[in-house]
DNA sequence: AGCCGCTTGTGAACGTGGGCACAAAGTCGC
DNA sequence: GCGACTTTGTGCCCACGTTCACAAGCGGCT
């Protein structure tokens, strides 16, 4: 199965998190690595992971399993991040903060290319080696340092404008931590993450759990 | 369609959206609210909402919409958030100071019940009116407030170390910040939240975009 | 060189989820 | 009270994703 090929979003979703995997076995020193160990690794099925890979050719040894170095290489690439990727960051308050120092960005692709928050008393403010920007200087940021991804960590209710923005100086994928609906012009992309739904729906299936209990009474 | 029936995940994690989108417009006085316009704000499909919904029973008017009321109820009792639900938060570095301090836990159905760190220095520490404590302490807090959720906001390293004593604890559901693979018994549920594997998402995507104009230019 | 055992790559079956389209059911105006 | 209009609830079908199972391929051992 040859490059071309549509990949799954599921897909893509796991072969991230394989590429994360195979940078702590790496470090292992293992050079080869059978379907059935990364995918025990990764908690997935093995048959699954090796569907996976074929979306991106066939470059495994029957007999043997993946070279560890070739993997990545293959999934770096597939991902956009065989070098690294620029990202701006809006919104430099408590989470702003955290992810502005969060080391694991760097290491896995990203580069924070900016800084940018409304509140003037933060503009200045260094983080990392980065000084906090006024959002009059987004645009420029963006286009010289051709930034593609913009993360949006201002309250919910900054969060459309803040897009707005963005899009406008010509990013074209969003990471959203507000927990707001986004709208966005068709050609760019948003993902969003928010704790509280996810404590919801960890939250469901203790209701299911309890639930059962019951009837087990 | 009765209570009892299996409820989709897809569903469920819709469900924590409606309910956060009711929020909002609670606040603006409307009593009741069509699929179509719910469906809207919540950036879906008016007929996927009304499926969704329908898992819950049918408690809609035709010719009108729904009690916006009702429906939060509806949605609080099914996801197990119509009383505050306890959640523990262990690893108080920067993401943690950022989630002890986090308003929209609360707001949205929970009570940060302790929050817990392996590190001498932090122990003691107050954040948002609660002390950080010592490890040690983290089961008899975990019977005492009946807590059913865990946030693991550790290094990648000491995760699983962590989660076995959540486990241990009585925790059955657990939501980790760090980019690691946890095991866990089958009665237990474990749902990540890791940023890199969305920016890399998104970054797959910015790759496939600029593939595209390539082949127009 | 030939055979054996291991692992990949994938076809086919199955299950889940999404969206259309419409009948059923209610409201509102007259 | 009746008819027109609005909106729900859902049956049906299609697309996507997961899993099983196995033939094909490769390395190593004799
Ligand atoms: N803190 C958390 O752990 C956490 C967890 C999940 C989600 N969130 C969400 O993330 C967002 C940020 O949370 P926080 O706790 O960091 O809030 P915060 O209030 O500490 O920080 C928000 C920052 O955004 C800036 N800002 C406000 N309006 C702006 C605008 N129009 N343009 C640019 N910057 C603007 C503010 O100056 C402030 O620095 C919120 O939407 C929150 O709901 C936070
Ligand atoms: N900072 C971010 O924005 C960010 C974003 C995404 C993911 N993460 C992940 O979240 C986790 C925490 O990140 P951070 O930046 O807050 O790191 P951090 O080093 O600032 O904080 C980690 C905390 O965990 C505590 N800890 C270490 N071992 C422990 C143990 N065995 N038991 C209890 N507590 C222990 C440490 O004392 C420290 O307080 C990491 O896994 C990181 O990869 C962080």
């Amino acid at each position: 199965m040859s490059e071309g090929r549509a990949i799954p979003e599921a897909t893509v979703a796991r072969l991230a998190v394989y590429l994360r995997v195979l940078g702590s076995l790496s470090d292992g020193g293992l050079s080869t690595i059978s379907s059935e160990a990364l995918a025990n690794a990764a908690g997935v099925n093995s048959a699954k992971l090796r569907k996976d890979l074929s979306y991106l050719g066939s470059f495994g040894t029957r007999g043997v399993g993946y070279v560890v170095e070739v993997l990545r290489e293959r999934i770096s690439t597939c991902l956009g991040v065989s070098e690294h990727r620029s990202v701006v960051l809006v919104g430099v308050g408590n989470l702003g903060h955290a992810l502005a120092g969060y080391g694991g960005f760097r290491s896995r692709g990203f580069r924070i290319a900016g800084l940018f928050d409304a509140d003037r008393r933060r503009i200045g403010e260094e983080i990392a080696g980065l000084c906090v920007q006024a959002m009059a200087e987004l645009a420029e940021v963006v286009t010289q340092e051709s930034v593609s991804i913009g993360v949006i960590a201002t309250p919910a209710e900054a969060a459309q404008e803040v897009c707005d923005r963005l899009v406008a100086a010509g990013v074209t994928s969003i990471l959203n931590f507000a927990p707001a609906v986004l709208v966005v012009p068709d050609n760019v992309d948003v993902r969003k993450v928010d704790l509280a739904v996810e404590l919801q729906i960890l939250s469901f299936h203790e209701q299911r759990k309890a639930a059962g209990l019951q009837v087990v009474l």
